[in-house]
DNA sequence: CAGCCTTA
DNA sequence: TAAGGCTGG
Protein backbone atom coordinates (compact mmCIF):
# COMPACT_ATOMS: atom_id res chain seq x y z
CA UNK A 1 0.00 0.00 0.00
CA UNK A 2 2.60 2.77 1.05
CA UNK A 3 5.05 2.24 -1.34
CA UNK A 4 6.09 6.05 -2.55
CA UNK A 5 7.27 5.68 -6.02
CA UNK A 6 5.11 8.72 -7.32
CA UNK A 7 7.98 11.04 -7.15
CA UNK A 8 10.32 9.00 -9.04
CA UNK A 9 7.83 7.25 -12.13
CA UNK A 10 7.40 8.95 -14.84
CA UNK A 11 3.64 9.45 -15.06
CA UNK A 12 1.80 10.60 -18.03
CA UNK A 13 -2.00 11.85 -17.76
CA UNK A 14 -4.40 10.07 -20.01
CA UNK A 15 -8.06 9.38 -20.80
CA UNK A 16 -9.66 6.31 -20.39
CA UNK A 17 -11.15 6.64 -24.37
CA UNK A 18 -7.33 6.34 -25.16
CA UNK A 19 -7.88 2.41 -24.06
CA UNK A 20 -10.64 1.88 -26.38
CA UNK A 21 -11.05 -1.79 -27.60
CA UNK A 22 -8.01 -2.97 -25.11
CA UNK A 23 -7.46 -5.78 -22.27
CA UNK A 24 -6.87 -4.36 -18.93
CA UNK A 25 -6.13 -6.19 -15.83
CA UNK A 26 -7.36 -4.71 -12.91
CA UNK A 27 -6.17 -5.73 -9.33
CA UNK A 28 -9.47 -6.61 -8.32
CA UNK A 29 -8.66 -5.91 -4.57
CA UNK A 30 -7.83 -2.83 -5.06
CA UNK A 31 -10.68 -1.46 -6.68
CA UNK A 32 -13.08 -2.91 -4.96
CA UNK A 33 -11.26 -1.90 -1.47
CA UNK A 34 -11.59 1.70 -2.84
CA UNK A 35 -15.24 1.25 -3.30
CA UNK A 36 -16.00 0.52 0.13
CA UNK A 37 -13.63 3.07 1.32
CA UNK A 38 -15.13 5.71 -0.25
CA UNK A 39 -19.11 4.83 -1.03
CA UNK A 40 -20.31 6.24 1.74
CA UNK A 41 -22.68 8.63 3.13
CA UNK A 42 -21.82 11.58 5.08
CA UNK A 43 -21.53 10.02 8.44
CA UNK A 44 -19.24 7.59 6.97
CA UNK A 45 -22.29 4.49 6.84
CA UNK A 46 -21.60 2.69 3.57
CA UNK A 47 -24.80 1.99 1.80
CA UNK A 48 -26.44 -1.17 2.13
CA UNK A 49 -29.64 -3.49 1.35
CA UNK A 50 -32.89 -4.10 3.14
CA UNK A 51 -30.69 -6.77 5.58
CA UNK A 52 -28.16 -4.22 6.21
CA UNK A 53 -25.63 -5.73 4.23
CA UNK A 54 -23.22 -3.66 2.38
CA UNK A 55 -23.67 -2.75 -1.16
CA UNK A 56 -20.86 -0.32 -1.62
CA UNK A 57 -19.02 -2.58 -3.71
CA UNK A 58 -21.69 -3.42 -5.83
CA UNK A 59 -22.58 -0.10 -6.59
CA UNK A 60 -18.73 1.08 -7.63
CA UNK A 61 -18.46 -2.18 -9.65
CA UNK A 62 -21.86 -1.65 -11.80
CA UNK A 63 -21.37 1.98 -12.56
CA UNK A 64 -18.09 1.99 -13.44
CA UNK A 65 -18.32 -1.36 -15.39
CA UNK A 66 -20.87 0.03 -17.40
CA UNK A 67 -18.27 3.19 -18.03
CA UNK A 68 -15.61 0.44 -19.50
CA UNK A 69 -18.13 -1.31 -21.52
CA UNK A 70 -19.63 1.73 -23.19
CA UNK A 71 -16.11 2.74 -24.53
CA UNK A 72 -14.89 -0.60 -25.46
CA UNK A 73 -12.63 -1.19 -22.60
CA UNK A 74 -11.98 -4.87 -22.13
CA UNK A 75 -11.71 -5.18 -18.09
CA UNK A 76 -9.90 -8.39 -16.52
CA UNK A 77 -10.43 -8.41 -12.85
CA UNK A 78 -7.74 -10.22 -10.66
CA UNK A 79 -8.16 -11.36 -7.74
CA UNK A 80 -5.88 -12.16 -4.43
CA UNK A 81 -5.15 -15.51 -3.55
CA UNK A 82 -2.69 -16.47 -0.72
CA UNK A 83 -0.16 -13.75 0.18
CA UNK A 84 3.33 -14.09 0.98
CA UNK A 85 4.03 -15.21 4.19
CA UNK A 86 6.36 -12.07 4.79
CA UNK A 87 3.21 -9.99 4.24
CA UNK A 88 2.23 -10.74 7.86
CA UNK A 89 3.28 -8.03 9.33
CA UNK A 90 1.95 -5.70 7.32
CA UNK A 91 -1.21 -7.29 7.49
CA UNK A 92 -1.44 -6.75 11.58
CA UNK A 93 -0.19 -3.38 11.25
CA UNK A 94 -3.02 -2.84 8.82
CA UNK A 95 -5.34 -4.46 11.46
CA UNK A 96 -4.13 -2.13 14.43
CA UNK A 97 -4.90 0.62 11.88
CA UNK A 98 -8.46 -0.25 11.74
CA UNK A 99 -9.04 -0.56 15.23
CA UNK A 100 -7.63 2.70 16.14
CA UNK A 101 -9.64 4.43 13.49
CA UNK A 102 -12.94 2.71 14.77
CA UNK A 103 -11.77 4.08 18.18
CA UNK A 104 -11.46 7.48 16.57
CA UNK A 105 -14.52 7.13 14.73
CA UNK A 106 -16.90 6.49 17.46
CA UNK A 107 -15.48 9.54 19.19
CA UNK A 108 -16.20 11.63 16.28
CA UNK A 109 -19.78 10.34 16.07
CA UNK A 110 -20.05 11.36 19.15
CA UNK A 111 -19.03 14.50 18.88
CA UNK A 112 -20.80 15.56 16.01
CA UNK A 113 -18.43 15.90 13.62
CA UNK A 114 -18.82 14.43 11.21
CA UNK A 115 -16.25 15.03 8.73
CA UNK A 116 -13.98 13.54 11.11
CA UNK A 117 -16.67 10.57 11.24
CA UNK A 118 -16.53 10.10 7.82
CA UNK A 119 -12.44 10.41 7.43
CA UNK A 120 -12.19 7.73 10.20
CA UNK A 121 -14.96 5.45 9.35
CA UNK A 122 -12.77 5.17 5.58
CA UNK A 123 -9.88 3.72 7.36
CA UNK A 124 -11.92 1.09 9.13
CA UNK A 125 -12.80 -0.28 5.38
CA UNK A 126 -11.98 -4.22 5.37
CA UNK A 127 -13.70 -6.57 2.87
CA UNK A 128 -15.76 -8.83 4.37
CA UNK A 129 -16.60 -12.55 4.03
CA UNK A 130 -19.13 -12.70 0.99
CA UNK A 131 -18.07 -9.34 -0.92
CA UNK A 132 -15.30 -11.26 -3.21
CA UNK A 133 -18.13 -13.84 -4.33
CA UNK A 134 -20.68 -11.28 -5.00
CA UNK A 135 -18.11 -8.64 -7.02
CA UNK A 136 -17.79 -11.84 -9.10
CA UNK A 137 -21.57 -12.43 -9.35
CA UNK A 138 -21.62 -8.26 -10.59
CA UNK A 139 -18.77 -9.26 -13.22
CA UNK A 140 -20.42 -12.60 -14.42
CA UNK A 141 -23.75 -10.58 -15.25
CA UNK A 142 -21.73 -8.19 -17.57
CA UNK A 143 -19.53 -10.97 -19.17
CA UNK A 144 -16.53 -9.59 -17.44
CA UNK A 145 -14.37 -12.31 -16.90
CA UNK A 146 -11.75 -12.70 -13.84
CA UNK A 147 -8.87 -14.45 -12.58
CA UNK A 148 -8.08 -15.82 -9.66
CA UNK A 149 -4.70 -15.43 -9.02
CA UNK A 150 -2.62 -17.85 -6.61
CA UNK A 151 -0.78 -15.06 -4.50
CA UNK A 152 -1.11 -11.56 -5.44
CA UNK A 153 -3.46 -10.10 -7.63
CA UNK A 154 -0.76 -7.26 -8.62
CA UNK A 155 1.51 -9.59 -9.45
CA UNK A 156 -0.72 -12.09 -11.83
CA UNK A 157 -1.75 -8.55 -13.32
CA UNK A 158 1.73 -7.57 -14.02
CA UNK A 159 1.78 -11.13 -15.95
CA UNK A 160 -0.62 -10.29 -18.12
CA UNK A 161 0.64 -7.32 -19.32
CA UNK A 162 3.76 -9.27 -20.35
CA UNK A 163 2.54 -12.24 -21.94
CA UNK A 164 0.50 -9.87 -24.30
CA UNK A 165 -2.92 -10.81 -22.77
CA UNK A 166 -3.77 -7.28 -21.41
CA UNK A 167 -2.15 -3.84 -22.08
CA UNK A 168 -2.01 -2.44 -18.87
CA UNK A 169 -2.04 -3.31 -15.32
CA UNK A 170 -4.45 -1.08 -13.05
CA UNK A 171 -4.25 -0.20 -9.30
CA UNK A 172 -3.61 2.75 -7.36
CA UNK A 173 -0.13 1.19 -5.74
CA UNK A 174 2.45 1.10 -7.34
CA UNK A 175 3.73 -1.74 -6.30
CA UNK A 176 2.63 -3.55 -9.53
CA UNK A 177 5.87 -2.00 -11.23
CA UNK A 178 7.75 -3.89 -8.93
CA UNK A 179 6.14 -6.86 -10.01
CA UNK A 180 7.37 -5.89 -13.71
CA UNK A 181 4.55 -4.52 -15.14
CA UNK A 182 4.95 -3.17 -18.68
CA UNK A 183 2.06 -0.16 -18.07
CA UNK A 184 0.53 0.82 -14.92
CA UNK A 185 -2.69 2.63 -15.07
CA UNK A 186 -3.69 4.30 -12.14
CA UNK A 187 -6.60 6.49 -11.53
CA UNK A 188 -8.75 4.33 -14.24
CA UNK A 189 -11.61 6.36 -13.25
CA UNK A 190 -13.98 9.06 -15.30
CA UNK A 191 -11.84 11.79 -14.10
CA UNK A 192 -13.21 14.20 -12.13
CA UNK A 193 -12.79 16.25 -8.72
CA UNK A 194 -12.22 14.08 -5.30
CA UNK A 195 -12.46 16.09 -1.87
CA UNK A 196 -9.35 16.11 0.21
CA UNK A 197 -11.00 15.20 4.13
CA UNK A 198 -10.94 18.45 6.39
CA UNK A 199 -10.64 21.04 3.98
CA UNK A 200 -12.53 22.75 1.52
CA UNK A 201 -10.15 21.78 -1.43
CA UNK A 202 -10.74 19.66 -4.48
CA UNK A 203 -8.32 17.86 -6.54
CA UNK A 204 -9.19 16.90 -10.46
CA UNK A 205 -8.57 13.16 -10.48
CA UNK A 206 -7.48 11.89 -14.04
CA UNK A 207 -6.23 8.49 -15.19
CA UNK A 208 -2.36 8.55 -15.44
CA UNK A 209 0.08 5.87 -16.95
CA UNK A 210 3.40 5.12 -16.36
CA UNK A 211 5.36 2.88 -18.58
CA UNK A 212 7.95 0.92 -17.06
CA UNK A 213 10.60 1.14 -18.92
CA UNK A 214 10.27 4.78 -19.70
CA UNK A 215 11.03 5.45 -16.01
CA UNK A 216 13.80 2.80 -15.73
CA UNK A 217 15.23 4.76 -18.74
CA UNK A 218 14.97 8.21 -17.15
CA UNK A 219 16.19 6.96 -13.68
CA UNK A 220 19.08 5.26 -15.66
CA UNK A 221 18.31 2.53 -13.59
CA UNK A 222 17.51 -1.61 -13.91
CA UNK A 223 14.58 -3.62 -12.65
CA UNK A 224 16.29 -5.19 -10.29
CA UNK A 225 17.38 -1.75 -8.95
CA UNK A 226 14.28 0.23 -8.28
CA UNK A 227 12.90 -3.28 -6.50
CA UNK A 228 15.98 -2.42 -4.27
CA UNK A 229 14.67 1.03 -4.32
CA UNK A 230 11.59 -0.22 -3.23
CA UNK A 231 12.99 -2.02 -0.18
CA UNK A 232 14.67 1.05 1.10
CA UNK A 233 11.76 3.28 0.85
CA UNK A 234 9.71 0.28 1.90
CA UNK A 235 7.56 -2.04 0.62
CA UNK A 236 4.09 -4.76 2.56
CA UNK A 237 7.01 -6.94 2.94
CA UNK A 238 9.15 -4.70 5.38
CA UNK A 239 6.89 -1.82 6.08
CA UNK A 240 9.03 0.49 7.87
CA UNK A 241 11.77 1.14 4.84
CA UNK A 242 14.93 2.19 6.02
CA UNK A 243 15.46 5.14 8.79
CA UNK A 244 16.06 8.34 7.47
CA UNK A 245 15.40 6.75 3.70
CA UNK A 246 13.18 8.19 1.54
CA UNK A 247 12.63 8.45 -2.73
CA UNK A 248 15.03 10.88 -3.38
CA UNK A 249 17.82 9.35 -1.27
CA UNK A 250 17.07 5.59 -2.21
CA UNK A 251 17.48 6.62 -5.60
CA UNK A 252 21.09 8.41 -4.94
CA UNK A 253 22.34 5.49 -2.95
CA UNK A 254 21.14 3.03 -5.29
CA UNK A 255 22.74 4.96 -8.52
CA UNK A 256 26.00 5.20 -5.95
CA UNK A 257 25.82 2.15 -5.19
CA UNK A 258 24.26 -0.21 -7.11
CA UNK A 259 22.26 -2.32 -5.08
CA UNK A 260 21.62 -3.25 -1.46
CA UNK A 261 24.50 -5.17 -0.38
CA UNK A 262 26.85 -2.37 -1.39
CA UNK A 263 25.35 0.40 0.52
CA UNK A 264 28.08 1.30 3.67
CA UNK A 265 25.89 2.87 5.60
CA UNK A 266 22.65 0.69 5.76
CA UNK A 267 24.11 -3.07 6.44
CA UNK A 268 23.67 -2.87 10.04
CA UNK A 269 19.66 -2.22 9.49
CA UNK A 270 19.96 -4.64 5.98
CA UNK A 271 20.37 -7.47 7.75
CA UNK A 272 17.06 -7.23 10.17
CA UNK A 273 15.11 -7.59 6.95
CA UNK A 274 14.60 -11.01 4.75
CA UNK A 275 15.46 -8.85 1.60
CA UNK A 276 16.78 -11.84 -0.90
CA UNK A 277 12.83 -13.25 -0.12
CA UNK A 278 11.31 -9.75 -0.79
CA UNK A 279 13.43 -9.18 -3.60
CA UNK A 280 12.20 -12.70 -5.24
CA UNK A 281 8.68 -11.92 -4.56
CA UNK A 282 8.78 -8.98 -7.13
CA UNK A 283 11.21 -10.45 -9.19
CA UNK A 284 9.66 -13.83 -9.85
CA UNK A 285 6.53 -13.75 -8.41
CA UNK A 286 3.97 -16.39 -8.19
CA UNK A 287 1.75 -16.31 -11.03
CA UNK A 288 -1.21 -17.45 -12.56
CA UNK A 289 -1.14 -18.80 -16.44
CA UNK A 290 -4.65 -17.71 -18.42
CA UNK A 291 -5.16 -20.02 -21.32
CA UNK A 292 -7.53 -17.49 -23.24
CA UNK A 293 -9.07 -14.36 -21.77
CA UNK A 294 -12.93 -14.86 -22.64
CA UNK A 295 -15.72 -11.98 -22.74
CA UNK A 296 -18.96 -12.78 -22.65
CA UNK A 297 -22.75 -11.07 -22.69
CA UNK A 298 -24.45 -8.93 -20.53
CA UNK A 299 -27.15 -10.59 -18.51
CA UNK A 300 -29.65 -7.69 -18.36
CA UNK A 301 -31.94 -9.63 -16.91
CA UNK A 302 -29.81 -11.21 -14.10
CA UNK A 303 -28.40 -8.37 -13.41
CA UNK A 304 -31.14 -6.15 -12.88
CA UNK A 305 -33.29 -9.09 -10.62
CA UNK A 306 -30.03 -9.75 -8.52
CA UNK A 307 -29.46 -5.63 -7.60
CA UNK A 308 -33.08 -4.91 -7.81
CA UNK A 309 -34.76 -7.70 -5.47
CA UNK A 310 -31.94 -9.33 -3.64
CA UNK A 311 -29.63 -5.52 -2.96
CA UNK A 312 -32.65 -2.96 -2.81
CA UNK A 313 -31.18 -1.08 -5.44
CA UNK A 314 -33.50 1.35 -6.96
CA UNK A 315 -35.41 -0.39 -10.75
CA UNK A 316 -35.64 3.14 -12.20
CA UNK A 317 -31.85 3.89 -11.60
CA UNK A 318 -30.68 0.30 -12.44
CA UNK A 319 -33.19 0.08 -15.99
CA UNK A 320 -31.88 3.35 -17.08
CA UNK A 321 -28.23 2.61 -16.59
CA UNK A 322 -28.28 -0.53 -18.30
CA UNK A 323 -30.35 1.20 -20.97
CA UNK A 324 -27.19 3.68 -21.50
CA UNK A 325 -24.76 0.40 -21.86
CA UNK A 326 -27.34 -1.26 -23.76
CA UNK A 327 -27.43 1.60 -26.47
CA UNK A 328 -23.79 2.10 -25.94
CA UNK A 329 -23.11 -1.82 -27.14
CA UNK A 330 -25.47 -1.27 -29.96
CA UNK A 331 -23.90 1.25 -31.33
CA UNK A 332 -20.38 -0.40 -31.46
CA UNK A 333 -22.10 -2.86 -33.33
CA UNK A 334 -23.43 -0.70 -35.68
CA UNK A 335 -19.88 0.49 -36.45
CA UNK A 336 -18.45 -2.94 -36.70
CA UNK A 337 -20.83 -4.22 -39.02
CA UNK A 338 -20.17 -1.30 -40.91
CA UNK A 339 -16.87 -1.99 -41.00
CA UNK A 340 -17.55 -5.57 -42.82
CA UNK A 341 -19.88 -4.13 -45.37
C1' DC B 1 -17.25 6.66 -6.52
C1' DA B 2 -20.69 8.18 -9.90
C1' DG B 3 -25.18 9.87 -11.38
C1' DC B 4 -28.29 13.43 -11.24
C1' DC B 5 -30.27 17.59 -9.80
C1' DT B 6 -29.76 22.45 -8.60
C1' DT B 7 -28.03 26.64 -9.43
C1' DA B 8 -26.55 30.95 -11.65
C1' DT C 1 -23.68 24.29 -19.32
C1' DA C 2 -20.29 23.86 -15.91
C1' DA C 3 -19.52 23.58 -11.29
C1' DG C 4 -21.13 22.23 -6.68
C1' DG C 5 -23.95 19.67 -3.67
C1' DC C 6 -26.70 15.73 -2.58
C1' DT C 7 -27.79 10.91 -2.59
C1' DG C 8 -27.56 6.25 -3.71
C1' DG C 9 -28.75 1.39 -0.71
Amino acid sequence: MGLNLKELVVREKTTLESFSSKVIAIDAYNAIYQFLASIRGPDGLQLSDSEGRITSHLSGLLYRNINFLSLGIKPVYVFDGKPPSLKTAEIERRKQIKKDATIKYEKAIAEGNLEDARKFAQQTTSMKDGMVKESKQILSYFGIPYIDAASEGEATAAHLTNTGQAYASASQDFDSILCGAKRLIRNFTNSGRRKIPNRNTYVEIEPEIIETQKTLDSLEITREQIVDIGILIGTDFNPNGFDRIGPKTALKMIKQYSRLEDIPQIQEQLQTIEYEKIRKIFLEPIVTDVDEIVFGKVDYEGMTNYLVKERSFSEDRIQSSLNRLRKALEKKSHNLDQWFS
